[in-house]
DNA sequence: GTCTATATCGGGATAGAC
DNA sequence: GTCTATCCCGATATAGAC
């Protein structure tokens, strides 16, 4: 190819994420894509050889982005407390743009997880940052900042409160009948519902 | 079929939900369970018609008695903290069964939004007991006992802090380097978490 | 680079013998 | 009820013309 990135192939690619992320539709198949893109199905083996490869692209893309930007809120300096704020502000982002990335990443560490050292610890010092980050938080409950429990449920209820509004959101919309914009907004507002209550700053009616 | 539930198909429906449930292929193929059921595919037609109904058959069974746990819970007249530790008790005994359950849900929530009547509210008065439990959460924040927000706020922790371990646990194990006896502990550690986040019974150090 | 035509393959499903 | 053989189809992939 003459070109890298033509112009065909970066429309390719933009199109398999919008129906893999943004849509959520996994199984869509070579055809939907080519269709959806307004493109000969055979250009997306021209240009990704297969179906899987382009899913590849896409997927890790992604989840380079949101592991990256992670990364780099753990290994920072920040103090404790706003370096929590950056991770929810962080993942927040990354979410907006590709609504059902976490959806997907628990979907592939679950088909495929002899992958998850290539697509999870790559990073340089991966696995020290993770560490660190826990003897934070460790440190954090001695101060008497936040309750304490073992760190790696602190570590998990942060997760959990990031990523689960996203993997269920089909179910929740449905659940409370939901608009697009509506939920929207629910999620905007997560974050500081999710802040106080990883930061023990929730104010009770009587406080 | 002369006798109902026939040896061969009791094993293959277990076999299935072994497969499917249990171990989380949710993508294992009819040999797959053919194989591991140590029966002719053919069978898997014989008994169940499809692919499709099979799995369905299994999926159906497993995701109504969790929602009938819940919803039984959720209708109940507890009062709000044992309430609560109802509900935290019956899901996770439902998934210490099928530990896959939450992921399948959300997946196929996701495929098929149009099955959503169908598969979560077809109980009679789920609709209102829902709407009923959201206003006990409302009431329960003008008693000061849980900080306040948006019910649906604290309906997504709920879920959230129960199901996500479930739903992310194979990232969760490698990423921590963890056992299936020690993600187990986790697990049940959780109970205990949960809670004390939920109902605000938190002790910082200091206190 | 883009198209049409075709090959290949895996998996679901059924007919019919036993 | 269980098996073998076969069919069928959708989806991926490639050859080769333009």
């Amino acid at each position: 190819m003459a070109v890298k990135d033509s112009k065909t192939e970066q429309l390719i690619k933009e199109t398999a994420q919008q129906v893999f992320l943004k849509e959520g539709r996994m199984l869509a198949t070579t055809q939907d894509i080519a269709d959806a893109a307004g493109v000969n199905r055979t250009l997306l083996h021209y240009y990704f050889r297969s179906r899987d490869q382009l899913f590849d692209t896409v997927f890790v893309e992604a989840l380079t982005e949101l592991r990256s930007r992670i990364h780099d809120v753990i290994g920072s300096q920040l103090a404790f407390v706003p370096k929590i704020e950056a991770l929810v502000q962080a993942f927040l982002e990354v979410l907006v743009q590709h609504p059902f990335l976490e959806t997907f990443i628990t979907l592939q560490i679950n088909q495929q997880p002899e992958r998850y050292e290539e697509l999870f610890v790559q990073l340089p010092g991966g696995k020290e940052r993770l560490k660190t980050f826990l003897k934070e938080i460790e440190r954090e409950m001695e101060l008497g900042t936040i309750p304490q429990m073992k760190p790696i449920q602190y570590f998990i209820n942060l997760f959990a409160l990031l990523a689960y509004p996203h993997i269920a959101r089909p179910l929740l919309q449905k659940m409370f009948d939901l608009s697009d914009t509506a939920y929207k907004k629910i999620l905007q507002e997560r974050k500081t519902v999710v802040l106080a209550l990883l930061l023990h700053q929730y104010k009770t009616k009587d406080q």
